[in-house]
DNA sequence: ATGGTAGACCTTCTA
């Protein structure tokens, strides 16, 4: 099975690049980010045709989740738990349904830039609720992926230029720290874990020439849970679809389980 | 050199 995440950065003006990419790649699963609509403009018309169930959890202009699969999606939550005034649309949990269900979030991470503002404050509490609620998750001793735009570069490493994002929230001490904790319950970096991935980023911004200078990090990640981990086979990083004709900012991150 | 681009959509905000 093959699960996807693509932070696609406006799902109706990228639907040409994603429609190609979907009949090419065929994922099963794909967790989308930034789909910036509310959930009766996402084009699902166009994705039923090409054999998808979705599920959306949208807003205006910014921000948005969904995911679509091949076989139905089962108890839809829509929202992140901790918090009933968080009014963003930024997660969405589905259960892929089949022989070995598998669940899933699409998960959109506060960007929480500029550091020092509310912003900042913002996404630390929107990570210490993540945490709390994939305890919960992993509780369940499911499979589990945990997909999506992270707005976290775990290590310098995961950086062209470490340097030039120290001010920046995606690498905050506090950031990394509480990316950290978070798979410190147990859940599994799938790109760290695959066998022969090294060296791949999954955004390059579009100011300054980021992409024709490889200025680019690694911020969209996939956590395994321990049943998902042991059916790992590998981790692919669409870089080619940086380079395509009205490119999002962000490339497709696949992971394919034995399943 | 503190720059630059993209998307939503009304004017500036977000990234």
């Amino acid at each position: 099975m093959k699960i996807a995440t693509w932070n696609v950065n406006s799902i109706n003006a990228r639907l040409d690049t994603v429609l190609g990419w979907f009949k090419a790649e065929r994922p099963d699963v794909a967790c989308l980010q930034e789909i910036k609509c509310i959930d009766e403009k996402f084009p699902t018309e166009e994705f039923q045709s090409l054999g998808y169930n979705v599920a959306v959890n949208g807003q205006k202009s910014y921000n948005g989740v969904a995911v679509v699969s091949r076989t139905p999606l089962e108890d839809v939550e829509k929202g992140l738990p901790g918090d009933d005034a968080d009014d963003h649309a930024r997660y969405l949990e589905t259960v892929i349904s089949g022989p070995s269900p598998v669940r899933v979030a699409s998960i959109y991470l506060p960007n929480g830039n500029p550091i020092g503002t509310e912003k900042f404050d913002y996404k630390l509490a929107w990570m210490r609720r993540l945490q709390t609620h994939a305890r919960a998750l992993l509780d369940l001793e499911e499979i589990l992926v945990l997909a999506g735009d992270y707005n976290v570069i775990p290590e310098p490493a995961d950086a062209d230029d470490p340097a030039s994002w120290a001010g920046d929230a995606l690498f905050q001490p506090q950031t990394r720290g509480a990316f950290r904790s978070l798979k410190w319950l147990g859940l599994t970096d799938a790109y760290m874990a695959a066998d022969g991935a090294a060296g791949g980023y999954t955004f390059w911004d579009y100011q300054a020439g980021a992409w024709r200078r490889n200025h680019g990090i690694r911020i969209d990640h996939l956590l395994l849970s321990p049943a998902a981990a042991d059916r790992l086979r590998s981790v692919t990083i669409h870089k080619d679809m940086r380079g395509a004709d009205k490119p999002s900012d962000h490339v497709p991150v696949v992971v394919e389980l034995e399943i």
